[in-house]
DNA sequence: TGAGAAATGAACAAAAACAATCAAAATTGT
DNA sequence: ACAATTTTGATTGTTTTTGTTCATTTCTCA
């Protein structure tokens, strides 16, 4: 789908950026995209090798784990990818710029930071996620304020009483909120207390509040419940699940289903997912 | 496209806007859009070279400081970093366990980041530097709260009055400041207004203050003072420039160099990971 | 465990991009 | 307007990159 690359270290940049990305990448669908043949997908994937930050494997390769402070730059999505791009780009159609934007952390978000980021438009973001913070302070068009308080390493953003309090002063435009969990009957649910309190200041301090979840979420109930389904404004989803949807829907939620575009990223290599 | 470029001037500045904005470009495009032949192309693009910004590839070039994403990779080998390394192993000693330490922005505070993780001491740790939290949350033994605020790219630090009223809740045992530029006359200075308020508070917020500061920094002195000479319990540096430190001394400080020599650093059984 | 499929690396040939050179065209200074 | 200088485009031989083929290794799954 993207144009030929034919430009080598051009291409090798395309190559990093979506291991960033994604965390992994498959010669196969590498060639199809960049337009070359599998040969020299993966003479580009000794280069990058060479240079470390990736680790090669049958069919593909892994991005290395990032350490130490560029953690906070690793924007990695670890599975379904495309579907949290396809989310993230479905949600892009709802900002208007100048906007101020309300994100909290999780994968998905991080994939729509990257569409923001892209975008070029004029905003303002306020996230506890670190990551998210640091990629979208890239963009000169965009204005960030990262929440503070005690600092999570396993996901790398901030929660508690700190975060709560800084976020009361702000008011927000759109807030998007990642879900852990999303059913009729709980609402929307997370695992972890401080992250549900969040979500629900989030969800208080914007005009309108709107739900990303790919479809591995919905369906899904955790411990803790953020807010129930009526303050949701809209869901945007990948989920094609009648049953699921329907139940959303009579619990009075609106949904924005999206197509991902069948056939990209097919087929991981399968045993290198869980790689450390 | 574009209509012919008769000025090789103009037509290099649309090279390098387009380096700009896209990251990468090729001979053959461009030669296409610009109407000129690629031999043309190539002189200007070698011109460009020169001047920085962009490296030369096979099929076109690249912008020399990749953007986005691709920071990630290029981890930035900072300046001194050997005697960074060796003020922050000096300040190590100063440190006990389950102390609360406040730690601004800069990179010798990355570096003493780096020694706190690999000490294993359980600590607390505020700061409003990313990266720095980043690297300290990789630590099970290192309680992080990273300040909130608008986040400045640049840095990568947040600051302003989210981060100081944040600040106030906190008493720390050491603040461990990393200067910009240090006199006797003008004290801690600081080039951003906004830094050099943080640096005041967080030195009024803990019981000693200490100042780490490069033999670069020292007889600098930048536009904003944070505090005076007075206000500092102790300086750090690798500094042995006998005037300077003289004066510093006379002005009431205690002073503690380090010596930065291989050998010294050889004698020390300090075996950080340095991973890369 | 073993057969079959998929992916890999090496070798080589084709294609693309390159630097160097030189002459034509454009620009500049007088 | 004219000569000097710079810029440009075409041509050449050379270097780099790429695609293909094929023997070998690795993976899959029955």
């Amino acid at each position: 789908m993207v144009s030929k690359i034919r430009n080598s270290a051009a291409r090798r940049l395309t190559i990093q950026r979506q291991l960033l990305v994604d965390g992994a990448v498959t010669v196969e669908a590498l060639a199809r995209d960049l337009g070359v043949s599998e040969a020299t997908i993966r003479r580009d994937l000794s280069v990058i090798e060479q240079e470390g930050a990736i680790r090669r494997t049958h069919g593909g390769a892994i991005a290395e784990a990032p350490r130490g402070a560029d953690q906070a730059f690793a924007i990695r999505e670890q599975q379904d990818g495309e579907a949290k791009r396809a989310i993230a780009r479905s949600a892009m159609t709802l900002i208007a710029p100048d906007q101020t934007l309300l994100m909290n952390d999780g994968s998905t978000n991080l994939a729509l930071a990257r569409e923001l980021v892209a975008s070029r438009m004029r905003l303002t973001v306020i996230t506890p996620g670190v990551n998210i913070a640091a990629y979208l302070s890239e963009s000169p068009d965009i204005t960030v304020y990262l929440l503070g308080g005690q600092l999570r390493h396993q996901t790398l953003s901030t929660s508690g009483g700190f975060a709560e309090s800084m976020l009361s002063s702000f008011n927000a435009d759109i807030a998007f909120i990642a879900a852990e969990g999303l059913t009729a009957t709980s609402g929307l649910t997370y695992s972890y207390e401080k992250d549900a309190v969040l979500a629900a200041a989030m969800n208080s301090k914007a005009k309108t509040t709107i739900i990303l979840a790919t479809s591995r979420k919905i369906g899904q109930r955790d411990r803790i419940t953020a807010f129930s389904t009526d303050a949701i404004d809209l869901l945007v989803t990948d989920c094609h699940d009648t049953k699921h949807l329907q139940d959303l829907k009579e619990a009075g939620m609106d949904v924005e289903t999206c197509a991902t575009d069948a056939g990209t990223v097919a087929s991981l290599p399968t045993n290198q997912a869980k790689s450390r």
